[in-house]
DNA sequence: GATGAATGAGATTTCATTCAT
DNA sequence: AATGAATGAAATCTCATTCAT
């Protein structure tokens, strides 16, 4: 992925040129990025770049697949942190710890999602593809168990259920990032401390939908 | 926003141009668009595009607007033809009519979503402000008559309510068009038959959550 | 080939860009010429080049066809001329017309054989290829007619033949261009007075072979 | 030429060094010829060739050298082995085991026409024309002797004579190269089988065109 | 003596934009 | 009004060469 130039660098250097693509990506996304750019910011050669990495698609596959790991990662720790609270509780600590893993890292899903709409990066899709399926089942095995403990309706078609939690949740860190970036004009106020209250009622709704009855 | 020159072209060139632009766009992005390929593929002189609309932004411009256009049209008429509906009947219809506008105008929806994650393209965010307020406003109106109709609960946080219902049609157009155009690897495997059960299946869902009970 | 933005140009300046690009193309061979080089030479825009050509084996390509075009003209005027001389007569010419169409075109043969030796052109093969068959045909029929004619012994094995006089007229020619041009160092040290008399003593050489006896 | 760095390697190293880089030469000539491929090969370090030879030039003309004198040696040993045969047995020697050579070492011969026509290189010329000069005088002593033994014509011009064979054996050994290594199209169709039968053919001819009558 | 990270000049190519015709 | 030739900035990428370790 990186050559072993670059993983021969020192680690505040290779951090440093992580955390300048990064931002490079997600801001311009992939085809709008500049090399140009990233190493005038660095202040390194623009050979350098390329003895690293090969070329553009080489520095932007380092770039995404260590972000991915970043969320890959969170998820994870979400989910051993939470195994013993009920699903709705499960699903609130999502919603707010989503924000919060966004606010420490507002780049990377910044850039998860511009790569996800720019399309035509072939080399993308399989990393795209892993993570969707991760995050899906994920939720799916999160619903099962649900069902298994009697918090949630035993008559719910499950990859639908799945669909409907995937959608909010991914529009939940969506709304908050778009503001964040002020890319996209954010109609939705939320603020810092109304993050919580919206994650409240967002799971009181889910639960009248999910909930036996 | 353009010229005379362009208003004054018979209304066929018109619409050439304009499907010409709007593929390019679609495709690629506002960066990633080129006018070059854009005049080789109409047969027409470079120059004119540039007589016509000014820039490459003008050109944009007149794209976007004339496919937000389109895109409102759809929903008034939705909304006009859906009025005496109940509401969880016309979400239904929402989400159906919204496959078969995305089916029909395959292109129009990929740029919203390409120009809403591509960000930077400061002359969109207000046109795109203006679409998700009156998309929250439509909704938001919904809901209100949902209430006084007494098909949804009375003690509903509307603007949450608003929130979770945009998030969920949203998504579901999302999932049909990065399909159908491939970019985004689908694990929903929703093929034509299935769009109208799924729907059915989360418009049930919302009704657990939203109905009086 | 050329794109019509090329062709709508004056001839002069056609002119001019043939042989700019002739002269690096055939002085540093594919691979070693600039393009910067060329334009900077011309006193014209980078990005023009690019409008004709469309890249540089665009550019290379209208070079070399075009040359290739004069040598086969050449050719042909000379078998056209000498249709009724004897066969060690048309030899001779061949030699010494060969010599001044080198005079005149030095730059030609020379791509002609950088272009051979640097091989990895795949795109120039197939022409490469067309000219020499073109010249051991209109070689081997010489031969046949000269033996027809009685000129040349009739047990000659024709391919062999051909190979023979195709080595000794190629060879004649590299040796006087690679002179003429320094870059090889030259032992054959004919100047212009001993061109004729050189060809003659080959064609003496040629004769005492393959004449019959 | 190579600075005593390189000189006390071990053979086996020196060796693999010079192969690669003949290889690479050979190859892509000498401007096209990256020292980034040889390294990368050879799995040593870029600073290595550096320290060894100075600069790219260097490299090659250790290489350069090295193979002429492979070249040389085999010239030295047909004329020592065949000293005592006719010149006409001679000759053919000399394209059956010239055809040999080339066999054996193809990147040599490969080496040698690529800079011959690549030209721009002011320090081989001289080298070169070393080589030329050399097999000339070889050329030319074969046939004095010959005139001598009474073996070919006494009548002739010699360095006319030295040029005809010389063009002939070159063009030989070219054909066969540019065969072996598909650069060139070949339309000799000369086989394995076909090449000693070729020589004899050949010898034939000149036989008739030298020997007396 | 060997290493390999750093460099920057220079290569090809794309593209929005201008402007004379 | 329409054309399309000309432009040059900026993009990606390669490579010989240097030099601190």
């Amino acid at each position: 992925m990186a050559y072993s130039t670059f993983n021969n660098l020192d680690k505040r250097k290779k951090n440093k040129i992580f955390r300048a693509a990064l931002r490079e990506f997600s801001e311009k996304g992939y085809a709008g990025a500049s090399i140009n750019r990233i190493v005038a910011e660095l202040g390194i050669a623009k050979g350098s770049i390329f003895q690293y990495f090969g070329d553009k698609e080489g520095l932007f596959n380092f770039v995404f697949v260590k972000s991915i790991d970043t969320v890959k990662d969170h998820l994870k720790s979400v989910r051993d942190n939470t195994r013993d609270e009920d699903f709705y509780s499960r699903i609130e600590t999502l919603l707010t710890s989503g924000i919060s893993f966004l606010r420490k890292n507002p780049r990377i899903y910044a850039l998860y999602t511009k790569i996800l709409y720019e399309g035509n990066l072939k080399f993308c899709s399989a990393l795209l593809k892993a993570v969707r399926q991760e995050s899906f089942e994920f939720l799916s095995e999160m619903i099962r168990l649900g069902i298994e403990r009697g918090e949630v309706r035993s008559d719910m078609d499950i990859s639908c259920a799945t669909f409907y939690l995937d959608s909010l949740l991914d529009r939940f860190l969506q709304a908050f990032m778009l503001e964040h970036f002020g890319a996209r004009p954010g109609i939705y106020k939320a603020n810092d401390s109304q993050v919580s209250r919206w994650a409240r009622e967002l799971v009181g709704l889910l639960k009248k939908g999910m909930a036996p009855q």
